[in-house]
RNA sequence: CGCGGGGUGGAGCAGUCUGGAAGCUCGUCGGGCUCAUAACCCGAAGGUCGCAAGUUCAAAUCUUGCCCCCGCAA
């Protein structure tokens, strides 16, 4: 099929990637315009852009897709269909109305579950034992159209934002040559979502991971996870801030048999157990053992690394990084 | 030229301002103690102090250039 893709970031490239090695021509390439990223400023190439370079792929990095002059040039492109994986733009009707086809998305959830642009770490975050991605026809709505397939993946215990992401993408990949096979040959098969348990997946924000240790053990610990590696969990330390990239729930009850020794009058927050290379952290609700660390300017290191260069006495106490706005 | 931190035995740090014999907490190896141990005691090995040039009697430390890592902001 005669296809223009559009997408952004890495979880976009392999299903770039998919379409051509299936087989299908890939006719435009569309992707958000280069920005200042990264140290000092320089511009980058968006992740898609550098994949459909190395292919060869002609790329447009349109402001604004809706533009007249570039509608006309989707249009000129003559394309059966579009592929949109993570692209960033909400396509206008104009724009959705011009493949023969229409335009497929490839969602990383299992819709109508986690609308929006974060389902993935947001499917961690609230414990989700499963996720997946789903193929639909777009419509104006956001992530609200027909479903055409589904691939269900486990969550597993330790998964995080970054593993989850990388599985995903790879599922997507092969879910959408899968649905563009059934779209050509006409199997495929519409099915309208619910707007019952339906959900949506909020932007990921910096402020998200500053830890707030009043919360559960297991809720933060899942925190962690999901927002791992980016945007990251950090909690105030000394003025600084100190970046949480890993943690294991020790108790997740604070009942008598399973309260530890020391946490007994200690607040949120307070650093109860410190030694060679353990480091518990007393929370809301439960105890959570810090177990890879990062300061700033340093790298990131296992708990007893840290330990060893940067004493904490128990009695410490974490707190907000930030005041509250 | 967006702001800032850092590169010191295998790991994480101190020492740099106020040049002058390589330090701390661990790890590793050997020995000891112990019913036993991730505990304790004794001993040992292991380092071009990121790279290069310069100043100096003397540079981890001062000057200049370069490489690499990281945090913030976007």
């Amino acid at each position: 099929m005669r296809i223009v893709f559009m997408g952004t970031p890495d979880f976009a490239v392999p299903v770039l990637s998919a379409l051509v090695d299936a087989g299908h021509s890939v006719v435009g390439v569309v992707t958000q315009p280069d920005k200042p990223k990264g140290r000092g400023g320089a511009v980058q190439q968006t992740p898609v852009k550098q994949r459909a370079l190395e292919l060869g792929l002609t790329v447009w990095q349109p402001v604004k897709v809706r533009e007249p002059e570039f509608v006309e040039i989707l249009r000129g492109l003559d394309a059966d269909i579009f592929v949109v994986a993570a692209f960033g733009q909400i396509l206008p009707k104009t724009v959705l109305s011009l493949p023969r086809l229409g335009c497929v998305n490839v969602h990383s959830s299992l819709l109508p579950k986690y609308r929006g642009a974060a389902p993935i770490q947001w499917a961690i975050i609230d414990g989700e034992k499963k996720t997946g991605v789903t193929t639909m026809m777009m419509d104006e709505g956001l992530d609200t159209g027909d479903i055409l397939e589904q691939a269900v993946i486990p969550i597993a215990p330790d998964e995080t934002g970054g593993s989850l992401h990388d599985k995903l993408s790879a599922l997507g990949a092969e879910l959408i040559v899968s649905t563009l096979r059934k779209l050509a040959d006409g199997t495929a098969v519409r099915t309208p979502q619910t707007d019952e348990n339906t959900c949506y997946a909020k932007m990921l924000k910096k402020t998200m991971g500053d830890i707030d240790w009043s919360m559960d053990a297991a809720t933060i610990e899942r925190l962690i996870r999901g927002l791992s590696p980016w945007p990251g969990t950090y909690t105030g330390w000394n003025g600084k801030t100190l970046k949480i990239r890993g943690a294991e729930v020790v108790r997740e009850e604070d009942t008598e048999s399973q309260t530890l020794p020391g946490t007994a009058g200690a607040v949120c927050g307070e650093v109860v157990l410190a030694d060679k290379n353990r480091l518990y952290v007393k929370c809301g609700k439960g105890t959570l053992s810090l177990t890879e660390l990062q300061p700033e300017g340093k790298k990131q290191m296992k708990a007893d690394a840290f330990l060893r260069g940067y004493p904490v006495e128990e009695g410490t106490v974490f707190t907000k990084s930030r005041a509250e706005e």
